[in-house]
RNA sequence: GCGGUCGUCGUCCAGUCUGGUCUAGGACAUCAGCCCUCCAAGCUGACGACCUGGGUUCAAAUCCCAGCGACCGCACCA
């Protein structure tokens, strides 16, 4: 089940669709949800909020895509979120300067050198072009934020290139007036923007592109002092620290042997796994993968990614990062804002531990999961509560009056469910067309219901099929949202 | 950003090398009609494309240049 086949079927069917397509100067990094797409993400965004936010008491916040300069000086991104390059002046070809000079001279080189210095480096090693021996440019920071000019002044501000920083700047106001106490998660769902040098892999690595962010805050003395992690401290993950792999660790055993830095960590990497399962993705083939020094981002102190392998590799799902204090103590230096809330009777500048999510990437790794390409059809087994069409109706003739009766059946559902009428082709060319997009079950309206009221029900994974009676449609398709087996005899 | 390959109906393919009957052809899909009592049947018809912009030429889908995009490799990637 390859990248290619799902990417097709998405722009085939309706999901997605390159971004200002009809014109020739249409960008890489951008793409559409199309109705299909849509419902999905909304519907993988509904499981998000019912089985994360919701399960674990978070409240849930929706901040803007432009923010402020200061923002970004304090979180560091200005600062950090860069890479140093040099441009050779005869190939034009771009290198990481930091990379080049450290490779050359086999000399630790930081990142966040200044160019200056980078620049005395080259000249000092007599560096060239690795590509074509050719004269080196000077380095500059190229930065991965898009710069917005607001206002008439053109005032510098920029697209937020993780939606967390939001939650983290309403953070002080968000603890007064909603009277919160810690640990609490403050979840946010929505874009993020970030100017990626060669976008790669459709919806892989997008320019803009929608994450759900969930940053708990708790007290650092506190961090085992956690009710809830009883709960679900059997829930078996899979670990993987440094190359080596244990498949199906408790989380408290990933605890106790101090894998994790605390019991907050391994409460939320357990949530997670639970969301996913629930996702519909095939766990076997998921690890949290722990993040050495050299991979973590710059704020982390400890780091899982949580990863799922795919036709394309592994693919990073969720960034878990432990941000310690590092977040709201710069918010706090830049703005002169005071972020310590009271714990008890102490006050204390609360910890971040965060989850944070690609939705793009995740559907699409969902649909790959659950994606076949049998012999007589192909079927994506979406599970009930994602599927972008949860019903499809359908009359078995078009004639002697069962499409009004199939209509007057879709009519009574097409308000709460997502329901399809379809009356075009065959029989069995709509079963397929309906499989396709993974729409788990099918009413069909024959000459049966004209007598006895009763209509059949097809089931995507098997294709058999079963009689109900109409009253029953609304009941049965709550189980099957409920991933019931009705189908079962 | 660099290098390579490529860009024709929604999809797949023919046509490009060797410019002209290409007013761009086929298959699948879609739509309409006929037929029809459960898994992509059949028949009839319809809709539908040369990535964009320049250039060469009497004539460009075809040759040249540039741009944009896709894929692969490099580099990059919270």
């Amino acid at each position: 089940m390859g990248y290619d086949e799902i990417m097709k079927l998405f722009l085939e069917r309706g999901f997605l669709m390159p971004s200002c397509e009809i014109y020739s100067d249409a960008l890489a990094g951008f793409w559409d949800y199309g109705p299909h797409g849509n419902t999905i993400k909304n519907r993988y965004v509904d499981l998000w909020r019912r089985e994360l936010v919701r399960r674990d008491g978070m409240i849930e916040i929706d901040g803007t895509q432009v923010m402020s300069k200061k923002v970004f000086v304090a979180s560091g991104h200005l600062e950090s979120f860069v890479d140093p390059i040099v441009k050779c002046e005869k190939c034009n070809a771009t290198h990481r300067a930091d990379r080049l000079i450290q490779e050359a001279t086999g000399q630790l080189v930081p990142e966040r050198l200044p160019v200056e210095q980078l620049d005395q480096m080259v000249v000092e090693n007599g560096l060239r072009c690795p590509s074509c021996k050719g004269l080196l440019g000077k380095a500059r920071r190229f930065n991965l934020m898009f710069r917005v000019g607001v206002g008439a002044a053109d005032d510098d501000s920029y697209l937020r290139p993780e939606t967390c920083q939001s939650i983290f700047v309403d953070y002080p106001r968000l603890f007064k007036v909603m009277r919160l106490r810690l640990p609490i998660g403050v979840a946010q769902f929505g874009k993020s923007f970030r100017n990626e040098i060669a976008p790669r892999q459709g919806v892989m690595r997008l320019r803009e592109f929608y994450q759900a962010e969930i940053e708990v805050f708790f007290n650092p003395e506190r961090a085992n002092d956690l009710g809830k992690y009883e709960e679900v401290k059997d829930q078996k993950i899979n670990l993987d620290l440094d190359g080596n792999m244990l498949q199906g660790v408790k989380c408290s055993e990933a605890f106790e042997q101090k894998h994790v830095p605390n019991k907050i960590v391994a409460y939320y990497l357990a949530l997670l796994h639970q969301f996913y399962e629930k996702a519909g993705l095939d766990m076997k083939k998921s690890r949290f993968r722990r993040l050495g020094g050299q991979e973590k981002a710059f704020y982390a102190e400890a780091a899982f990614d949580f990863e799922v392998e795919t036709s394309i590799g592994w693919v990073e799902l969720v960034a878990c990062n432990y941000r310690t204090g590092y977040d709201l103590a710069a918010h706090s230096k830049v703005s002169g804002q005071d972020m310590a809330v009271l714990d008890g009777d102490k006050k204390v500048v609360p910890h971040v531990f965060e989850l944070s999510m690609g939705i793009d990437r995740s559907i699409y790794c969902i649909t790959e999961h659950t994606y076949a390409a049998e012999p007589e059809r192909t079927v994506i087994r979406f599970k009930p509560h994602l599927a972008p069409v949860t019903v499809g109706i359908l009359p078995l003739v078009n004639k002697d009056g069962i499409p009004e009766t199939a209509k007057g059946i879709y009519n009574a559902l097409k308000t709460r469910y997502d329901a399809f009428y379809d009356e075009s082709g065959s029989i069995g060319r709509r079963y397929r067309r309906l499989d396709e997009i993974g729409c788990p079950a099918c009413i069909t309206i024959d000459y049966q219901t004209l007598q006895d009221n009763t209509v059949t029900l097809r089931d995507r994974d098997s294709m058999k099929q079963i009689r109900i009676n109409k009253d029953q449609v609304e009941l049965t398709l709550e189980k099957i949202l409920r991933t019931e087996d009705v189908f079962k005899q």
